[in-house]
DNA sequence: TATGAATGAGCTTTCATTCAT
DNA sequence: GATGAATGAAAGCTCATTCAT
């Protein structure tokens, strides 16, 4: 509203961007507010007009990001009508998101966990946030299941462990993404979420 | 050969079994050379005498910690001619260690990969030995599955994708240790993983 | 002679009237501009049209607040016949001042006096303003006292050591605010302050 | 009792002292920590072996200097028989301690009422040293006109109001060395405090 | 072997001040 | 005349590492 506001949002926004690349690439511990300023074209005091501290650039950065990420998974997924589809698409979506380079977004998960779970990490006493976003994916895909049950596409007696199952799909691609992450062959990610989903779909198939 | 060399391994064990507890509790980063002397109760400087680098007490406790840790998993399951009692324990003995309170193996392994992935992390120039570990993670996994299916307890269509059968298992376990980590409800943690493996076992058993 | 130099001169004594208050409250090193601002409803670099420095800003500060003060103190005292009673008069008003709260009038002398004394202090090379000021109120209880000789109600001999005697009243008064600003029994400050007079009064009495 | 203790505190006084120079000379605020440690002839990081905060380092140092200070003063008036003569040593005492070019007594005196005074100051969590200190002077001045009545050399009347007395003869000390600072015509500061002390001890003499 | 002591390099954060608009 | 935005300089503090003993 205030005009006066919208150019310093703006502003937080492209320096808590220029952070995020940094925090997926380095870390948050041995990323310097320093070279954030750097990153973002400003001298290291400035940081300072647009956040009290690195730990809330951190957040920011974050919360901007899945965000983002939460918003582009339901838009992708939610007009389809055939649930099989929807849930490839759905992972059509994960795979893309996690294939990013810039920031990775694997490291970033792998940033945000250990920030979430060290005392005195950025999001130690902020893990509403974390858990929020991982409850929405859950109910994303748990939405998609339920749907398909209805269509009378998947069994209907997944409708009472939906809630377990979207949990495990989900552990799993986490999982999977860490997996590849650290064994680096990135080529034959895809073939293996491929294989499991095909294993997937075919138990909750009618 | 050198006598003095075993009280020096012994005592670089008792250091770096110290270190373990705090950097499972803190993390690496927060985790100050001088907490670990005092853990160890050793002078600061003394840590020198035993280990080159903070660095190299991350590594070499890590190391004893997942020697260990395979260790164990192997010897729980050797012996075991039932193919799916032998998957069963092994899913009982990951429960377990994955239970265990000090030092949290989930923060270990989110502090690993985290030095894994980072620029300038700890094993960032020593995945290989993080990828090890879990290739022979995966091996067990792998030996388990094509034991049942030379005994004909499990699909024998199995055996082309075993490989990738066992990284997606682990990487779930993987995975659904992170979430309860995060979100908390550790009481639900091994109904959630019971219900996986129940799944699990139903697709594979002929 | 310029129209627009009196609102100036206006704004300049709203800002320091502002800043007046958060010396007395926090001190001048724990001020910052931006609080100044902030108190007096203006931007952080608007000050610097009124202000070419935080120096100046407690310098001018100080001073219209000083000015104030001898000028209420001459005025209360100045038309009283009476000798005694208007020594009376001139410690009541030095009691009335020093129990303002708002801005405290003894932290005040307090950061006076500091900033007078230190090296780099914002009176360091200005002690003459200070000195005057001190000199002035010296001058008002020497006023009184000869008044009080020359009416026959003051002995004699204190005319020659009047400027002696106005110095240790003064410091004695300075020296008692200070005692009770850290001792916290603000209560008993005017019982003691009372006690002192009744004695200092018998002792020049004829 | 401990032999490894002994070193770090004799090094902790020599850093408190070289700092309580500095303290006076400049004030708290614009004292750093690495004047402090050039000082003292160490590294800035080595200072904080000793202390862990530029604060405690200003306690520490103002806690020795006073309980020295104490210490002197009680010395120096113990064993003397005569009150006259014990009254007028300790005021030749204070004067003394006043005189002192380096730390100059004053400047650390406005310096430790500042800190105990304004919110966040080094002292303002600890006023009840400062007070401690107060109330200890007072007592060897209350003391000492006791002992004056007893002896049947001070007015007994003074008994009564002794404490009273006590705390405005030091409030006028303090008054009059701030004084004296300020308008630092230091030569003749001791004539004025002979003649405020011949006019009290004039008061209470039978 | 063991360590107390020392430190340099680096961190986050603060703030008086400048300047274009 | 007023100010939002930017910043350089400096502060307090931490910590892995070195070294003489």
């Amino acid at each position: 509203m205030s005009p006066k506001r919208y150019p310093k949002k703006e502003k937080c926004n492209e320096i808590a961007a220029a952070a995020l690349h940094l925090f997926a690439e380095k870390g948050y511990a041995a990323t310097s507010v320093e070279q954030i300023a750097d990153a973002a074209g400003i001298g290291k005091s400035t940081v300072y007009e647009y956040f009290p501290s690195k730990e809330e650039i951190f957040v920011h950065a974050v919360n901007n990001w899945i965000m983002d990420l939460i918003h582009r998974m339901v838009e992708q997924t939610r007009s389809i009508e055939n649930p099989v589809q929807r849930l490839n698409i759905f992972i059509r979506t994960v795979k893309e998101v996690l294939k990013v380079q810039e920031p990775d977004p694997k490291k970033l998960f792998a940033e945000i966990d250990q920030q979430t779970l060290m005392e005195g990490g950025a999001f130690y006493k902020r893990r509403h946030i974390i858990r929020d976003m991982r409850t929405r994916f859950c109910d994303l895909v748990a939405d998609i299941l339920l749907d398909g049950v209805s269509k009378r596409v998947f069994r209907p007696e997944i409708a009472r462990d939906v809630s377990k199952i979207a949990i495990n799909l989900l552990a799993y691609l986490d999982g999977i993404g860490m997996h590849y992450l650290i064994m680096e062959e990135y080529q034959e990610f895809e073939d293996q979420v491929d294989f499991y989903i095909k294993g997937f779909v075919e138990a909750i198939l009618i």
